[in-house]
DNA sequence: TCACTAAATTAGGTTTACCTAAAATATTTA
DNA sequence: TAAATATTTTAGGTAAACCTAATTTAGTGA
């Protein structure tokens, strides 16, 4: 054998889990059941076995976090998932929409060997095609000071970091309208209590609805250096 | 699920078990459970699944045949397999000496799509980097009419196919001294009985088993067309 | 606060994939 | 050909990953 294998179950978990932490807080057994289309029993039992091996704290009833351990294990695969992702549409030209459940199968197959060769050959990409940051070699995470597009006022300016969605359907109504990481935009009007965005993009103008929005995060032109906060794996987030 | 998946040692298994069938003839359980490191009894059980499920035919005690089904499935694999080893050489640099444990677990994750997309990327590769056919999308296999070095005798000359074996450390070797198909070698001096071989290589004289010989392959220059010999899944090896 | 509902866990059953050890079958040799 | 030996299968047990159907716990509303 050519690297331990935790299982894929186990490694598609943890990916998932690392990304529904927010705040240092517990997530659901529910929800994570949802998001990895398990069975809940299922989800239990898995729980209570990543628990044993010490990746997880887990309360019956209260919801599961992960530990150090667990959270390190998350960002190699999530960087393998991200380099796959990248190696999908620059190397091999696959569509950005729909490279999220190729890497999903092909994050579990890169070998330390491999993960090493891609990441030279791509360049060192510092993020996905979805926008969002590839892990460093050594666990670090360098996020853009990015917010929801559904947070900017009418007059706004501000470019596209990342889209927060692997939903092809979707991925591919944003990519007609012009969305996608890099991209500047103009908020025009905003309705309120939840309504739609008009946005300008180049020439164009589009409504887009809140709920869309929330998922497509940006920055605001008006901070022309990039805050970055770069994080550990291992570090508590601040609240 | 983007392709139906029947399990990754079901396939491990159809795989090896292509390569191990001459002749139209049936592999014994213990030399399929040997090639594979599984556990003769667990060998057994799953020769028994695989008939089930029409993959296999077997019988107790004889040994075990692919089906037409079986070996279509077999020969999928092997593309995916060998497409594998060409990325991992001539995309990411792989020495091609490692890249079959790779490729191993890589080719359980190529889905469709990838398969589609990296053969076009690497111009549809003929062979992989030992030297072994690449099945057609179709499940053709172009075989070159190739002989055993060991089987050579003194003063011929030829050109290495393909090298029967997927052992890091004498790949190692043999790249050392020049073996590696493509190459052009003379044959100089044989002794008799399962001795070494004495070959000219470029300028050099190396000395090689005969056991080593007869994994190393090679067509004769007194042969110039190519005689080729095309294989469809299913069809029957003339003896 | 007590009952009720929703969420989460446990219980019990299946399949795959491993293990060890025992039994059955085939092959060899005396 | 009969006994000895080697090969192969079956038996019985464990763990992961699923399933459905109880049961238990937590949170809510009367």
């Amino acid at each position: 054998m050519i690297g331990k294998d935790l299982g894929e179950k186990v490694e598609e978990c943890l990916e998932v889990l690392f990304r529904l932490e927010k705040n240092n807080e517990r997530v659901k057994t529910t929800e994570l059941a949802e998001k990895l289309g398990f069975p809940l029993s299922s989800m239990t039992v898995l729980l209570q076995r990543l628990a044993n091996m010490g990746l997880v704290e887990y309360e019956p009833y209260k919801g599961v976090r992960l530990t150090d351990k667990g959270r390190k294990v998350a960002i190699k695969i999530i960087r393998r998932h991200r380099l796959s992702e990248r190696f999908l549409t620059d190397i091999l030209g696959l569509d950005w929409c729909e490279v999220h459940e190729h890497a999903c199968k092909l994050e579990h197959a890169i070998t330390d060997k491999i993960e090493e060769k891609l990441d030279e050959k791509l360049g060192s990409p510092a993020v996905c095609p979805h926008g969002n940051p590839i892990p460093t070699p050594n666990g670090e995470i360098i996020f853009e000071k990015d917010i929801p597009l559904s947070e900017l006022q009418p007059a706004e300016e501000a470019i596209i970091t990342r889209i927060i969605d692997e939903n092809p359907a979707l991925l591919r109504r944003l990519i007609a309208i012009g969305i996608l990481p890099g991209v500047k935009i103009t908020v025009k009007e905003k309705s309120p209590l939840g309504g739609a965005l008009v946005l300008k993009i180049g020439d164009y103008e589009v409504a887009l609805g809140r709920d869309v929005a929330s998922k497509i995060c940006v920055k605001t032109s008006t901070a022309p250096h990039r805050h970055r906060r770069r994080m550990r794996h291992g570090a508590k987030s601040r609240k």
